[in-house]
RNA sequence: UCCUCAGUAGCUCAGUUGGUUAGAGCAUCUGACUGUUAAUCAGAGGGUCACUGGUUCAAGUCCAGUCUGAGGAGCCA
C-alpha cells in the first residue's frame, strides 16, 4: 500500500499540528548527516526531513546519498531553521532505492543546460526541468480547456501520411521496404511503392491542417494537438525533428476572428499558468534573471519574465499587414545605419533580423503580421480582392514573439473552388491526387480559417527557456536520438 | 546545410612566446562536527588533454582532417 503517502505540495501547504505523515520522495542533499531536503516532483519546493541523532544506525545514514529515493513517516512540526515554515520530524525512514553517489550524475550544485541534455533521462529530478515540465502540462491542460469550453472538437488527425502536398518542409519516409537494395523496382529502376505496406509512399505528418479542414466543414470548430515532424537539417535553438502543434481550425472565421482567437487563445493559457505555477514560474524567472546577469547590459531583457508574461496579458497585440512592415522596416534607424544584412522590399520574405526587429525594438510585444505577398506563403491561403496590380496578397497571418520570433502561422483559407485550383496549379500541386481535399470547396463549402502554434516555442515563450530542446522531454535533432 | 566559437578530472574551468612530474573550486572517499539551507573543517584518490595523422630534440599548446557540442543564419512552428 503506497497510496497514503502525502505529496509535498500538499504538505507544505499544511498547518503543523503534529500529525502523522508519509513521506516519499528522491533526496536532493542531506546535510549534516540530520537534514534530508526531499522532492517528489509535486512541487519546486523541497520538504526538509529531520532525523534526529540515534534515529537510524550509521549503515542506514549512509544509504541517506542524492538520488536515493525514500519513504519516510514523521510528525509535521513548525520549523525550527530559517529556510522553511514546517517540517517532517522522521520516526521512520525506509531507503527504497539506493543512489551510488560515486556514480549519479547530479551533485547538488549548479549543472550546465548541456550536460543536462546529455542527462535527459535524470534531468526531471532538477529545479529547472521540474519547473519546465509542469509548465509545459499546464499548457497542454489549458489547451484542452480552452478548446473544451468553447465547443471545438478534438481531432486526431493521422501521423502517417501519403500527402506530401503541403509543402511544410522535408519528410520523413514511413516504409517496411528493406533498406537493403533488395526493394522492388518499376522498370525505369525507381522503387516500386505499390509493393509498400501501405501501396503507396508514405511519410510522417509535416501539419494536420488539409486533414482539419475536414473535421472543420463538419463540426464548424476543430483543433488538433500532437506530434509533427519534420527532416530538416534545421540545427537551431528553435527547432526540432518531432514537435507538438496544436492546429484550430474554424468554419464561418475569417481573418479577423481567426486572429482574435489566436490573441485569447495564447492569453488564456498564459494566464493558466500564471495561475497555477506561480511557483515554478518564479523559479524560472530567478534562474533567467541570474543568467543574464552573464551577458552585457544590452543583451539582457527589459523586463523579467513574470513581467513580460503580464505585460503580454495586459496589452493588444499589435495588428499590422505586411506591407506597413516593410514601411516601418525602411524607415527604421537601422535600415538607414544599414544594420540588416538582408535587403527589404515588398515581396521578400521577412528574415529574422526584420522580425526581432519589429517585435522587440519597434513595438516590444506580440505582433500580428497580416496580408503577405501571395508569391511567398502557401497555396491554401486565400486570395485578397482588390490587390493592387502586381502586388497580390493573401489572408495570412503570423504572430512573432519576442525572443522566439514566429510562433504562430495561420491564414484564412481559400474556400473558392476556381481560385484553390488556380493557385495549386501555380504550385505545382497534382489537383487529382488532393481530390479529397477538393470536395471540402465542392460541397457546401464556407469561409474558414486556422492556425499552427509551436507548442515547444510557446513552452519556451512561457518559461523563458533559450533553447527548445530544453522544453521537450527528448528532443529530436539533427544526430540525436538517445533515449 | 553554411558561418563563428569550443572540446583538459564526475561537473565548471585555468594552463604564458611549444620545455621537467598538467592545476583550482565543487563533487566523491576517509575522518571530525552536529539546527543545517548547494552545511562547514582536515586529509586522500581521481587525467588516453575529443579522435586520427603531421611538424618538432620536445605538442594540452602549432598544422590538417574527422567527430561532438554551443551560438548565429537558412528552412519553419
Amino acid at each position: 500500500m503506497f497510496n497514503n503517502r502525502t505529496r509535498i505540495k500538499a504538505l507544505l501547504a499544511m498547518e503543523p499540528a503534529n500529525q502523522e505523515i508519509t513521506v516519499m520522495g528522491w533526496v536532493r542533499t542531506f546535510r549534516n548527516n540530520q537534514f534530508i531536503a526531499l522532492n517528489d516532483g509535486s512541487t519546486n519546493n523541497n520538504l526538509q526531513v529531520v532525523v534526529e541523532l540515534g534515529l537510524l544506525d550509521d549503515a542506514t545514514l549512509k544509504r541517506i546519498t542524492t538520488g536515493a529515493s525514500l519513504k519516510i513517516t514523521g510528525e509535521l512540526v513548525a520549523s525550527l531553521g530559517k529556510g522553511q515554515t514546517v517540517e517532517l520530524k522522521a520516526k521512520s525512514l525506509e531507503v527504497l532505492g539506493d543512489s551510488d553517489a560515486e556514480a549519479y550524475p547530479l551533485q547538488p550544485k549548479k549543472h550546465s543546460l548541456e550536460f543536462l541534455r546529455e542527462k535527459a533521462h535524470l534531468r526531471f529530478r532538477t529545479n529547472t526541468f521540474g519547473a519546465v515540465f509542469r509548465v509545459r502540462h499546464s499548457l497542454a491542460f489549458a489547451i484542452h480547456q480552452f478548446f473544451h469550453q468553447k465547443g471545438f472538437v478534438y481531432l486526431h488527425t493521422p501521423i502517417i501520411t501519403a500527402s506530401d502536398a503541403e509543402g511544410a518542409g522535408e519528410m520523413f519516409r514511413v516504409t517496411t521496404l528493406p533498406m537493403d537494395g533488395t526493394a522492388p523496382r518499376n522498370e525505369d529502376g525507381s522503387i516500386n511503392y505499390k509493393e509498400d505496406f501501405f501501396g503507396k509512399s508514405t511519410n510522417l505528418t509535416v501539419s494536420g491542417q488539409l486533414e482539419g479542414e475536414l473535421g472543420a466543414m463538419a463540426f464548424s470548430e476543430i483543433y488538433t494537438f500532437g506530434p509533427t515532424f519534420r527532416a530538416e537539417n534545421s540545427n537551431t535553438t528553435r527547432h526540432l525533428a518531432e514537435f507538438w502543434m496544436i492546429e484550430p481550425e474554424m468554419a464561418f472565421y475569417d481573418i479577423e476572428d481567426n486572429m482574435n482567437l489566436a490573441e485569447e487563445f495564447i492569453k488564456f493559457i498564459i494566464r493558466f499558468a500564471m495561475d497555477h505555477n506561480r511557483d515554478d514560474l518564479e523559479f524560472l524567472a530567478q534562474r533567467l534573471a541570474e543568467e543574464e546577469k552573464a551577458l552585457p547590459q544590452d543583451k539582457r531583457s527589459e523586463l523579467g519574465l513574470i513581467e513580460k508574461l503580464e505585460f503580454v496579458l495586459n496589452n493588444a497585440f499589435e495588428r499590422i499587414t505586411y506591407t506597413e512592415a516593410i514601411d516601418i522596416l525602411l524607415n527604421s534607424p537601422a535600415y538607414k545605419k544599414k544594420k540588416f544584412q538582408y535587403e527589404v522590399k515588398w515581396g521578400i520574405d521577412l528574415q529574422s533580423e526584420h522580425e526581432r526587429y519589429l517585435v522587440e525594438k519597434h513595438f516590444k510585444k506580440p505582433v500580428i503580421v497580416t496580408n503577405y505577398p501571395a508569391a511567398i506563403k502557401a497555396f491554401y491561403m486565400r486570395l485578397n480582392d482588390g490587390c493592387e496590380e502586381g502586388k497580390q496578397t493573401v489572408a495570412a497571418m503570423d504572430i512573432l514573439a519576442p525572443g522566439i520570433g514566429e510562433i504562430v502561422g495561420g491564414s484564412q483559407r481559400e474556400e473558392r473552388l476556381e481560385n484553390l485550383l488556380k493557385r495549386m496549379e501555380e504550385f505545382h500541386i497534382p489537383a487529382a491526387e488532393m481530390d479529397w481535399y477538393l470536395d471540402t470547396r465542392r460541397f457546401g463549402t464556407v469561409p474558414h480559417a486556422g492556425f499552427g502554434l509551436g507548442f515547444e516555442r510557446m513552452v519556451q515563450f512561457v518559461t523563458g527557456m533559450t533553447n527548445i530542446r530544453d522544453v521537450i522531454a527528448f528532443a529530436r535533432t539533427p544526430k540525436n536520438c538517445e533515449f
